[in-house]
Order: C-alpha cells, then sequence, then structure tokens
DNA sequence: TTGAAAGCGCTAACAT
DNA sequence: ATGTTAGCGCTTTCAA
C-alpha cells in the first residue's frame, strides 16, 4: 500500500485556495493558458507552505524518469583516473540545470547487464557513455532500443553522437610551441593504437613537425607502450639516441618516463627535457614540473550532459570536438 | 500526457492468461499467496514475451525510488582522488543485488542546495554521505528530514552511522611491522588534526611505538602539513636529524617526500626509508616501490550499501570499522 | 481562463 | 488461491 503522506499534494493546495487541481498544475508547471494573478496566489501559497511537487508522481504521469544513466567501467586499474569522476561531476553540474540528475550504471568490459537492466526497467531518459571498447557491445545493444544515447570520446563510427576533447589539435599546439624553442630530435611516446586518441595524438605531432620543417623521425616514435618495462626499455633506446625532448602521449607514460630518469639521475631540464600531452597531479607536483596540455574534462562532461538534454527533447546532434586545453609550460622544457 | 506505450503491462499478461492484473503482480513479487502451477504459467509468459515492469509505476506506486543518492564533494582539489570514485563503484555495486541504484548529488563545501532539492523531490530513499566537514551542514539538515542517512568516514558525534576504515590499528599495523625491521628514529608527517583521520593515524604510530618500547619523540611528528613548502621543511629538518624512516601520512604527502629526496639526491632505501600510510599509483610505480598501508576503498562503498539496505528496511544500524586493508612491504623499506 | 475527469501501471486491502 | 477494486499524485484532454 502507498501511504499516504503528511505531505501536501496538489489537491490540497487546490483546495486550500479554492480551485482545481489543474489550475495547481498550470501555474507549476507554467503550460497552458492560466491568468497571472492566479498564477501569482498559487505560486505564493507553495512558497509559504513548502509545498515540493511529488517528483515520483510526476515522473510516472509524464513517463520520464528525469534521470540521465551514465556507464562507468567497473575496473580496478581505471579507478586511478580523474577522467570519469571529471565526466561525472560535469554531467551532472549541468543537467541539474534541467532537472536532471544521474543515475550511475556500472559496467564490466565483457558484461553490460546493469546497463540492460536499467534500460528495460526504465529507469532513465538517457544514456552517456564514458568509455569505449573497440566493438564495443553497448553500442550494438542502445542501438536496437529507442533511447538517446551519446559517447564521450571518439569514433569512427559516424552514426554515433560523441562529444570530445580535440586532441589533435591540443598535441599539435604542444609540439609546435615547443619546436619554437629548438628542440629538433623530438621523441613520442604512446599506447595502444587501437584508440582513436592516440592516432590523434600522433597526428597532432606529425603536424607540428611538418609546419616547422622538422623530419619526422619513425625512428623516434613508439606506439603501443603499455609495460613500464616497455617504457623503460623505449627511454633507455632514446637516451642513446641522445634526443632532445620526449613527448608522452599521457600522465602514466610520462610519471614512469620521469621516474626512469630519476633514477639513473637524468636531470630533467638539465640534461633532457620531458612533456606530457596529458595532465595529472602527479607531473604537477613533481621535482620539476611538467610541461602538460591540460584538458578542462569538467567542461566535456558539461557539454555531454547538455547535448543529452538536447536529445531528449527531440533535438538531433552532431559529433563535439572541443578546443578545452591549455599548454601550461612548466620546468621541465625549460 | 503518459503515452500508452506500446510495450506490454500487467493488463495485457492478466488477459492473455486469463488471469487478473493482481495474480500477475504477484506471480512477480512473490508477495502473497499463489499457487505454484499459477506463478510458473506466468514467468515462464513473462520470459518469452520480453516483459519488464515499468518501474516508474512500481516506485509511484509503492512510494520508494529504489534509487540511493551518494554525496560527492564538487571539489576540483579532490578530482584527484580515487576514494570517491571507489566508494561510488563499491556502493553502486552493492546496491544492484537490492535492485536499488545510485543517484549522484554535488554539494560544495557551503551550497547543498543539490542535496535538499532532491531530498525535497523524493528523488532517492536513502543518502550516503563520502566526506564529512567539520560542523557539517549535511548534518544538521538530514537530522531534520527522516530520510535514511549514512556517513562514509569517522566523527565523534555518537548518533551519526558511519562505516570506516580502521586507520589506527592498520597504521599501528605497518609502523609496528617496520619497527621489527629496527628503525628507531621513525618520524611521522601528517595532515590537518582537524580530520579524525589524520588522529586515528597517530594513535595507530604512538600505539606501535609503544609496544616495541621505542620512546615516541615528538619532534618527529608534524601535524598539519599541508602545502608542498610545508612537506619540503619538514623533510629538510628531518634529514637533519637523520631519521630512518619517515611515515607519511598519506599518499599526496609522501608523493611530495619522494620528489625532495629525489630531488636532492638522497637515495630510498639506502640513505633513508620512507612508507606511507595510504596507497597510490605514483607510489606504486615510484622507483622504487614505497611501502604502504592499502585499504580496499570498494569495501567500504559495498559495506556502506549493505548498510544503507538495511536502514531502509528498518533495521537499526551502528558504526562500522572496517579491516580492509593490507601491509606492502617494499623496496622503499628494505 | 478554469474545472472535471480520465489515465499512467502497479500494489495491496478486501472480497470471494 | 485468485479476483475485484481503490488508490498513489500528477498531467492533459475535453468541456464549460
Amino acid at each position: 500500500m502507498a501511504l499516504k503522506s503528511e505531505k501536501p499534494n496538489i489537491l490540497d493546495i487546490a483546495n486550500a485556495l479554492g480551485v482545481s487541481k489543474s489550475t495547481v498544475s498550470r501555474a507549476i508547471s507554467g503550460k497552458g493558458r492560466i491568468g497571472v494573478e492566479t498564477t501569482e496566489r498559487i505560486m505564493q501559497y507553495i512558497q509559504e507552505n513548502h509545498y515540493r511537487p511529488n517528483s515520483i508522481a510526476k515522473s510516472f504521469s509524464e513517463s520520464k524518469t528525469y534521470n540521465i544513466g551514465v556507464v562507468l567501467p567497473h575496473d580496478h586499474h581505471l579507478l586511478e583516473m580523474p577522467f570519469f569522476q571529471a565526466c561525472l561531476l560535469g554531467i551532472s553540474r549541468e543537467i541539474t540545470k534541467f532537472d536532471y540528475d544521474v543515475l550511475v550504471i556500472t559496467v564490466d568490459e565483457n558484461d553490460i547487464s546493469n546497463l540492460e537492466r536499467i534500460v528495460e526497467n526504465h529507469k532513465v531518459d538517457g544514456i552517456i557513455l564514458t568509455r569505449l571498447l573497440v566493438d564495443d557491445p553497448q553500442i550494438d545493444y542502445l542501438k536496437k532500443k529507442d533511447i538517446p544515447f551519446l559517447v564521450i570520446g571518439s569514433t569512427d563510427e559516424s552514426d554515433i553522437i560523441t562529444v570530445d576533447s580535440d586532441n589533435q589539435k591540443a598535441c599539435y599546439g604542444l609540439t609546435h610551441e615547443l619546436l619554437t624553442e629548438g628542440f629538433k630530435k623530438v621523441a613520442l611516446l604512446l599506447g595502444n593504437r587501437a584508440y582513436v586518441v592516440n592516432e590523434s595524438r600522433y597526428l597532432g605531432y606529425k603536424e607540428a613537425l611538418i609546419h616547422q620543417n622538422v623530419t619526422l623521425n619513425e625512428a623516434l616514435v613508439y606506439f603501443n607502450i603499455n609495460e613500464n618495462s616497455e617504457i623503460d626499455a623505449a627511454v633507455y633506446n632514446l637516451l642513446r639516441e641522445e634526443v632532445d625532448l620526449i613527448l608522452c602521449g599521457d600522465d602514466y607514460i610520462c610519471s614512469r618516463v620521469l621516474n626512469f630518469l630519476d633514477y639513473h639521475e637524468m636531470h630533467v631540464p638539465t640534461d633532457i627535457k620531458v612533456a606530457s600531452f596529458y595532465n595529472s597531479q602527479t607531473l604537477e607536483n613533481h621535482f620539476p614540473p611538467t610541461t602538460v596540455v591540460n584538458f578542462d574534462i569538467m567542461q566535456v562532461g558539461k557539454t555531454a550532459g547538455e547535448a543529452m538534454i538536447q536529445m531528449i527533447q527531440g533535438k538531433k546532434m552532431y559529433k563535439t570536438l572541443l578546443d578545452n586545453y591549455e599548454l601550461l609550460i612548466r620546468e621541465s622544457t625549460k
């Protein structure tokens, strides 16, 4: 049985004011024709009596939840990535303005049952994915359902709405800026090439070299660097090549590079320069602080949230690339 | 207007099977008396036709949302703390078993309007706080509302349900273990003393010294260390004191200590040992890897989620201290 | 501009 | 063991 709560409902207000339920409803929603004076009278009463509409009843009546599902990977080694948390907060802050809230959905790499459950139980009005795998089962699933969804990140599939930082432009920017300082032998260490982001980083790097008339030396570009041991080996080789500057695809790689150099008593920036295409607190606090591209990830979340609201309202959306970065030139490249 | 969705509802099933709505409802919920055979027949039909109950209608009817609000601080410098994300995932995974989901609530230090909005709009059945401030306005607010809530972390207020790691025990454990190795001059660097966690760390440290008959030297204990410059200054002093081992209250302090030592070419562990009362990937990947207490934060979330479900079901809960740690003795203290 | 009333899909009390 | 029915609080159509 649904308990009759002590809280006033729309009918109580109507009775108290000698109007009908629907009038009160209209005053609150602002929809439909209604007299200015009546509206004011009702709104005042609501203020004074601290009436809050029952959002469950509203949901039920409108067949809308006013919730948006945000899918987070349930993955131990992703726990240390502030990226997801920043997305989450950005989304939440944005959609709150439209009276929406974030419902958390956790998925494993090969178990999207939580996503299925939430979609089929109608617990959300839309879905935002924060990580995309190659041949992601989430996409196959969501395409079959008629629920709006978008992806944070990039993909080659043209019919998927995405929101992402413009990594290529950002990496171009940093590389270009540093080449201006006169560095000639500039190495690049990147993660898995299957991820679009790493390809974008590479393209940005390449573009900057071209614009600065520096010959691209593929021997200085390491793709698919994942393990610490691979990072160490790469740095070892690069030291023998006597490169001027090591660019790191992300903060994880960069931290390891710095550690390796510290351990082997190679001083940054006197012996060698180091910079990263992704920021982190560790790089910021390092001795000396590291030059990085710093992305405003909350902005990604904010944009994604905004786009999701639009989609729910039936608007057709497209892919978005954001200019949400700044170059932080710090001691490590001075 | 609520659109009549194409999806079958409980009445469609009832009609198709020649039974009544309530019989179908009972078969699904398992509540009330119902024949085994009937149940099977209904469940089979549901399977075959992929019927999923409309959770909004269920919510409305029961006056329950099946959502739990998890409050996260909206704070830039907390973004790099995996703690909140781990809590979130732990809670989510646990409550999912009971058909509950997590609704995200973001608050600023002095703006809890999102919390108020969500509580007053009945968007959740219970609240979990992941950070507690001194004289936290969240507590004052929630105590006035009759919604179950609990706190992750510790507080002196006795009437607040909390779930926390047993920091004192863990810190005792690590200190004790290291003293066994024969270190005598053991320093401790701690953050803000207003936080219960730092007091607990100190108590664990003190307890271990006592049990090992090592005299407590207050000059080696630094409280309220917050800025990088304070950390640097403390380490500088400790080097002059020629301490054997520096214990760090958390990973942030420890990273800075290691950086400072690296920079001044003090080798760990040959010149000095270092360990931390909190783990992080940075410490794990450091050269050499750092000895730490590693807490299973997901376990905290899981326990909190479990407790919340119990509270919603009307059970009286108490404070919980978890034994969710392990000592990782690594190179930095060898 | 306002009122009356139907309806959203489910639960649970009550009747059989 | 099963059926009948009221009701949860709101939105929205239709009528006045």
